[in-house]
DNA sequence: ATTATCTATAGATCTATAGATAATGC
DNA sequence: ATTATCTATAGATCTATAGATAATGC
């Protein structure tokens, strides 16, 4: 199926040549550097060609508007985002509760150089929620996974919305990691402390792993 | 002090008479609505004056430009959270750490109706950053002053690290209670839940209180 | 006489398309 | 022959202003 179905309109194409395949690795790497620093709505269609040394026509030619590449990004940062989880998934089960809050709260800042324009994506004011929707589902999902593996004898309706918890957690040390002010110094350290301490007294009381190398400084 | 100075470019002017005052009432409460709705940047001024019953000219007279509306809002709604904060801390000696945490976790969400717009002109990709910089260190100040009325042996520095994380936390318990799908039911509870664990445990272990209500169930 | 309101529009962007020109690869 | 690139611009908004008209209150 082409996509394109000839209805007048002459519609977007894939790139057919390897030359045309690099100018949509760029058009796509230069949309999610602006968005991420100018947010989704204040990027303009001009200033991402630009940006990927081309010209608009050629940025029309393979995007039939500005939603498109919006799309486009937000599916890459969805395919690297669930590589993520699923390799969370297979270590978690060796993990404390402690560990496994220390390796979420990090995990946005960690993925953040591959997926830049990943939360300016998720806070657009466009139409089309179903993608966001989904992206979001994808990240709960996949912490409530890690979670209940870690935990074993919680239940799914409780590991959902305990991801949804960690998932603000997550958003919250990444911002607090990208702006230039960072609230105060020492804000990181107590989110981090706060993450670890709620894990823990929530997936503790349950039965856990071998070794116990949780001494739980919750004192 | 006219704010005008009479520089040619017809500068923007105050309300003079009743009809005037009410005017920019009605502009500032349709502004509210509307950026609330669709975000600071997606509200037009036409849309503003419309809603307001009134046309574009009328809503240039008393304001200048977009970001003067912006932040004539931000500073009507920095009014009424220092009023709350300060209410807040006259309370919190006689809270335990517990009940402080309950009464912040919902101190947006309840405040949310008189200040629909702070959330979109806190979101706004604006130059003018020093209002919203302004706006934040003061619910800091406020926050962190009630944890240090409840808990007297916090210093301040840990008292501003503490209060970073509890205000991202208010934000997000605000955010779930507005969004048509909050997730998952259960998740507001389990913030909730979070940050009482949370403030307990920084809170608690200082000297505290006559009535030792904290039954610590830290786990 | 001053203050407030209205209509109309200039000027600045921005999205998206048309159509000509250049490069590529069977 | 097909695919990619470029220039130029139509059409749609939106901000902001000018200038005429109406309402108010000393």
């Amino acid at each position: 199926m082409n996509s394109t179905s000839s209805r007048g309109k002459r519609a977007a194409l894939q790139p057919r040549r390897a030359v045309g395949r690099q100018r949509v690795a760029e058009l796509l790497a230069a949309a999610s550097d602006l968005m991420a620093e100018h947010g989704y709505e204040a990027t303009t269609m001009a200033e991402i060609a630009s940006k990927a040394g081309a010209k608009i026509g050629s940025l029309y030619r393979f995007f039939p508007n500005k939603e498109a590449v919006g799309e486009a990004l937000l599916q890459q940062h969805m395919a690297i985002v669930h590589d993520e989880y699923e390799a969370l998934e297979k270590r978690a089960a060796d993990l404390s509760p402690e560990e496994l809050a220390d390796i979420l709260i990090d995990l946005l800042a960690v993925l953040y150089p591959r997926v830049k324009s990943l939360p300016a994506l998720m806070e657009a004011h466009t139409d089309r929620t179903e993608i966001r929707d989904r992206s979001r589902q994808q990240a709960l999902a996949g912490i409530s996974a890690a979670l209940r593996v870690c935990a074993p004898g919680l239940d799914e309706q409780t590991a959902g919305d305990i991801a949804a918890v960690v998932l603000n957690n997550m958003k919250v040390m990444l911002g607090m990691t990208l702006k230039d002010a960072p609230t105060t110094p020492g804000a990181p350290d107590e989110l981090r402390r706060m993450n670890r301490l709620y894990l823990s007294a929530r997936l503790g009381p349950c039965q856990r792993k071998q070794m116990a190398k949780n001494s739980t400084k919750t004192r």
